[in-house]
DNA sequence: AAAATCAACGAAAACGTTTTTCCTAAATAT
DNA sequence: ATATTTAGGAAAAACGTTTTCGTTGATTTT
């Protein structure tokens, strides 16, 4: 804590702490000369203004409040990168709250919000939140709050998402061409939209081509790794065991490799994937894997910078911004096509 | 912000703010029933305490600050996470920052920690951190203040790192009984002190075992990824080039595959290498990545732990922690011996 | 029965700002 | 010369808690 608050510093200059916290704060009723003389002492004395007392005054905060399910995910780290430098430039704090996917700390971060200790929130779902009464709660309070990525769709809310549906449709269009007949699809979550337009998109190219969406080919995975990798064990070592996947979240792409290196199963000799993910190493595997690759640093800026506009007031009255980025395929050697001779 | 004060739950119960305080906060002075009759009326009416307001009267934030050089890294990603957990653990909020590795941001940063915005600090510090009069300040300020991994050398501090220096000796003497002769260094900062001392444990293995120190096989890396990668590979491409890399750093190592695989190099073949690196990935790259691995996470649970003992004032006076963990070296393929026929 | 203790609560000060209102002297207008 | 404006600054009222003292009436002690 600092030691030296306003009324010492008055003191030293023999004014009155009005006048010093006008000066400091550049009022016009304060002359030039007095301003000068009261910001040098100010620094002689390493004056820093009391954060909770001016919170409390004014009715800010100055800090906004990120809510991710984890932070140990490329994606997320990537994306707080984002929130971190928007959030640097408009001299805002940042804190966060990890939920680890469990929709009861998340409820209680969003109750420790509700207390008025941010001016603004960030989100991300979990994977189990199924129920959006605290999210419509923390919105009716009339707390600024923009969600990325992992969106409620139940609620009218501004946010920033990707092409979730295109993503998926190209992605298993793409191992279509590369020769796949079974292609399964690895789903994070039923609850989760971001799963289930990944799955759209994956389906709806199945159809396309003429395939049929069979229900054991999508796995609905958990939050628990081992039981991830048992289900992935289970449907690789399966009679009929596909001939592709599609992951949407890069975790269950990195167990598939893990599964597939323990059985011996040669990528993309007798499986290809593809996955989403932000794997600075993904061209490193063995081998390369086949990303849609998020644009997760923007997506964290564009999401701050939305809701600036928001705590700034800039933004007429109900408008909702919705906000759609791209991800981009890459082709690299997981899914590639095996010319027979 | 919530709506509901204390005064307007005293109203709507006809007593005093300060009997509603202290019922709230569990007094002895108010009597059971009255305590019930708040909480239910706090409950009823979402009352939520103003967290500046109480801030200012306690003098305590409930809040930590961590900051790191960066955020999209393995190492520090798992650091949080348990710092994190710890924090929430406690009830504490947790405010992080970013320098970039940049020594300015660090010291700003710093300042405005000094505004007392927080009850204690972890930090890492950046590679260009030179002078620590903007830590000692932060010290003697009197806000509990505790380094991970980097950490300074210059000032008397509680600290958390790893076995650096047996861990480097190590990596190398590895890299050396797998038949390296001449082995280079991929330093991150010449001023770190982890940095350092990995590379102490390096040279002292070269000597253990009768080989040269040159410095030329001892490269400081910069900031700039596109830099490192041009300083990687004019050592790489030289006339008398290394067989053995040790790297301090995942980035490097992850760099040098880069640059291996356009110039077309073998690992571990042609050039063996082992890197400190958080990978989850390591075992599944092409070839897998031999690494030293820290506890990060561990390291933060026992980082925040520490901080949490300082600011709870349940360590005696003076007294200053220095604890150090062991990291794992892990052996994979790419620091194999390879066996001539 | 008087004095002392006690339980349960209220009044008010304090935390350090910000901001509105008010004051005083000098400058300008009438 | 008097009235009015205008600088430049001071006083005081918030902001919502927490905490230190009182203040009661009731109970216990002597």
């Amino acid at each position: 804590m600092s030691n030296t608050n306003l009324k010492q510093l008055a003191a030293a200059l023999g004014l009155s702490i009005s006048s010093v916290s006008k000066a400091l704060r550049d009022s016009y009723e304060i002359s030039a000369e007095t301003k000068k003389r009261v910001v040098e002492m100010a620094n002689r004395m390493n004056y820093q203004p009391n954060p909770f007392a001016s919170s409390l005054r004014r009715k800010k905060s100055a800090t906004i409040g990120v809510v991710i399910p984890e932070i140990a995910n490329n994606f997320f780290a990537l994306a707080i990168d984002g929130i971190q430098m928007v959030a640097e430039q408009k001299g805002f704090h940042v804190l966060t709250y990890l939920t680890h996917e469990n929709n009861t700390n998340e409820v209680s971060t969003v109750r420790h919000l509700l207390g008025g200790r941010v001016d603004g929130v960030l989100m991300s779902l979990c994977r189990d939140t199924q129920s959006v009464d605290h999210l419509t709660s923390l919105q009716e309070s009339g707390i600024p709050l923009v969600f990325f990525d992992r969106v409620p769709e139940q609620m009218s809310c501004p946010t920033v998402t990707t092409d979730d549906y295109e993503s998926g449709f190209r992605a298993t269009e793409h191992l279509i061409q590369s020769g796949c007949k079974r292609i399964a699809c690895l789903s994070l979550s039923h609850y989760l939209s971001i799963s289930n337009k990944r799955m759209n998109g994956y389906m709806d190219a199945l159809k396309k081509h003429g395939l049929p969406v069979e229900n054991g080919l999508i796995v609905q995975c958990t939050n628990d790794n081992e039981y991830n990798l048992s289900l992935i064990k289970a449907l690789l070592k399966g009679r009929k065991r596909p001939d592709g996947i599609f992951s949407t979240v890069e975790k269950l792409a990195i167990s598939v490799y893990y599964v597939t290196q323990e059985m011996g199963l040669q990528i993309p000799k007798q499986l290809k994937i593809i996955s989403f993910s932000n794997l600075r190493t993904a061209s490193l595997l063995n081998p390369s894997l086949s990303t849609i690759t998020q644009p997760a640093f923007e997506i964290g800026v564009e999401a701050a910078g939305l809701l600036f506009r928001m705590i700034e007031k800039k933004t007429f009255g109900n408008r909702i911004d919705k906000l759609e980025l791209k991800s981009a395929l890459i082709e690299r050697k997981s899914s590639e096509r095996i010319n027979k001779i």
